[in-house]
RNA sequence: AGGCCUGUAGCUCAGUUGGCAGAGCAGCUGACUCUUAAUCAGCGGGUCCAGGGUUCGAGUCCCUGCAGGCCUACCA
């Protein structure tokens, strides 16, 4: 009796929160109404948001044993030995019949029908609790047998019904019939925002994901079969380097400092060559303060890999590896089907000097080549070159200009100059290059590796000519990192270095055209309805 | 950053020359014990993104802003 007391006044005191908390924002009416029969579960002594559900299959799981012989009933309508089993999920539809009704579960691995009848329930159960109170939306959990309808679906007949979390906002209904999709949310803003509601409506959306996860494990399982240790090295960086973009600044008030967000991993396991690891990765997220676009997002996540004593050449065949690897771990064979195209990872891919596939697309050959040849070539090529490019700029436009937006199959682009790669080796046998590669797939960079510069002397060097361009007002050139230096100074072996963009391989691999539909949460403005709820008390106003 | 497009009920979308705010689904009431976009009868539901302007009258026309999408330019 006290605990009932005490348990009726905890309710109340809840109710009241609800209510303040909700007063910022007007209710619809459906959304009354579920708060209603909330009210109303709990007056019927039943837990609206009990703690645990006992189960013991999933939907896919149900359909997948399912056997007719089994489980049909005979004329007395009783199955021989029905397959029994609890399972939970959300209510996706309900289709009442008066006194038996039928709905969807859907869980993790999919949907499976339930057919439910008033006689087979506890009295007033059905007319009151399941009829009246539980809605599409709400999450339950389902005990009974298996058996296929006069329709021909596979249904589990419900014994017991409990609800696990009554939904207080309406889900979007999507309906579907033959193959055709009804109401379907497509609105990509909410679609972005509520990604929760999102993954509900939309099943491919979900295996979109969870072939992202997949392709992270292999990529994972790949790099650890062949020795290589998985490392996590800082994100709050006080010196920011290994690639060239603008980074995000934050601050740490303890030691009053001004730190960045990594744009790049690299020079941290570079480090961890030269303390004695042989062959290091990570995967994690990079953040660049620029641009979003359909191949940005501003924060992204990389694979860098770095193995020592190998170089450049080794390392595509490596990629080759790993990646025709991941596609078959994803799609039982190396060919993946993206837009109108299909592309083949099979070994081996297509290699290719970067001016040697600029002269097999423009019939120009730029090899040693001075800044103002250059300049003079690329503009009969119709590019706007301005002052600030260096060679090595111009000859990246003309390659992005004409070259690689053409290039489909997977595609080893070789031999960068200098100047775009300051952490990259020299190239052994020609002057003014480094040994570094691309890999190009449908149009787009898919990864970036190097023979990695290992001499502290030109390593100095070429950071020098980085601060130079950054004088020169080039805001993405990089800073001498000191402590960097320091450690090859001690030595650093030869090593081969990979990074591979992870969501515009998963967007290929997954055939998105868009980075947004490949990471689960892209950044948006902020939502001016929301912009108020829940936000900071007054006596933080002064802060900043 | 520039260009084009979009914003109407919980969801998907109509809305005529500027003339009472609409449909389907979802919701509510009722009927129905094998339905599946269940069906049948009835009912309710709107900050037409926001602010300004023109007009007797604006969802509609004009201006400004906000949010989003697509394309183009830069970074991966």
């Amino acid at each position: 009796m006290v605990a009932a007391a005490a348990a009726g006044i905890f309710s109340l005191i809840r109710n009241l929160l609800i209510n303040k908390v909700e007063m910022h924002r007007e209710l619809s009416e459906q959304e009354v109404v579920r708060r209603e029969a909330l009210e109303q579960l709990q007056s019927e002594g039943i837990n609206p948001f009990p703690y645990t559900w006992d189960v013991t299959a999933s939907a896919a799981d149900l359909l997948d044993r399912f056997d007719d012989e089994q489980n049909q009933p005979d004329e007395s309508g009783s199955a021989k030995e029905p397959l029994k089993a609890s399972i939970a999920g959300r209510i996706m539809s309900k289709r009442v019949m008066g006194k038996a009704a039928f709905f969807h579960l859907q869980d993790s691995s999919g949907r499976i029908q339930a057919y439910i009848r008033r006689d087979d329930l506890p009295d007033g159960f059905y007319n009151t609790v399941f009829k009246k109170l539980l809605d599409i939306g709400d999450l339950v959990g389902v005990e009974g047998f298996l058996f296929r309808t006069r329709m021909g679906e596979v249904s589990i007949h419900v014994e017991k019904l409990g609800v696990l979390a009554k939904a207080l906002r309406p889900l979007p209904v999507v309906k579907e019939q033959e193959g055709k999709v009804y109401n379907e949310v497509t609105d990509k803003e909410f679609r972005y925002r509520q990604r929760y509601v999102d993954l509900i409506v939309n099943p491919e959306v979900r295996d979109v994901f969870i072939k992202r996860s997949r392709m992270i494990s292999a990529m994972r399982s790949f790099l650890d079969e062949r020795g290589y240790l998985e490392v996590e090295t800082p994100v709050l960086q006080p010196i920011y380097g290994g690639a060239s973009a603008r980074p995000f600044t934050t601050h740490h008030n303890a030691l009053n400092m001004k730190l960045f967000l990594r744009i790049a991993d690299e020079l941290y396991l570079k480090r961890l060559l030269v303390g004695g690891y042989s062959g290091v990765y990570e995967i994690s997220k990079d953040f660049r303060n620029e641009g979003l676009s359909r191949f940005h997002n501003p924060e992204f996540t990389m694979m860098e890999l770095y193995v020592a004593y190998r170089d450049y050449r080794w390392m595509m065949d490596l990629v080759e590896e790993m990646i025709e690897y991941i596609a078959i771990e994803l799609h039982g064979e190396p060919e993946v089907n993206v837009g109108d195209h299909t592309i083949s990872f099979a070994r081996p891919w297509k290699r290719i000097a970067l001016f040697d596939a600029i002269e097999e697309k423009t019939g120009r050959n730029l090899r040693g080549l001075s800044r103002s040849e250059l300049a003079s070539a690329a503009t009969d090529l119709g590019i706007d070159v301005v002052n600030e490019m260096g060679a090595g700029k111009i000859i990246d436009e003309v390659f992005g200009e004409f070259v690689e937006p053409g290039i489909i199959q997977p595609t080893f682009i070789t031999d960068y100059p200098v100047e775009l790669s300051p952490l990259a080796k020299r190239h052994r046998s020609e002057e003014g290059l480094v040994e570094r590669f691309e890999a190009i797939c449908n149009g787009k960079e898919i990864c970036n590796a190097f023979s990695e510069l290992n001499d502290p002397v030109d390593q100095r060097r070429r950071f020098e000519e980085q601060v130079s361009l950054r004088d020169a007002g080039d805001e993405e050139a990089m800073q001498i990192d000191e402590d960097y230096l320091r450690a090859m100074e001690y030595g650093m072996p030869p090593a081969a270095g990979l990074g591979v963009g992870v969501d515009r391989l998963a967007m290929i691999m997954t055939g998105q055209d868009s980075i947004r539909d490949v990471i689960l949460f892209p950044l948006l403005r902020p939502e001016e309805s929301l912009a108020t709820d829940g936000e900071e008390p007054d006596d933080t106003s002064a802060e900043s």
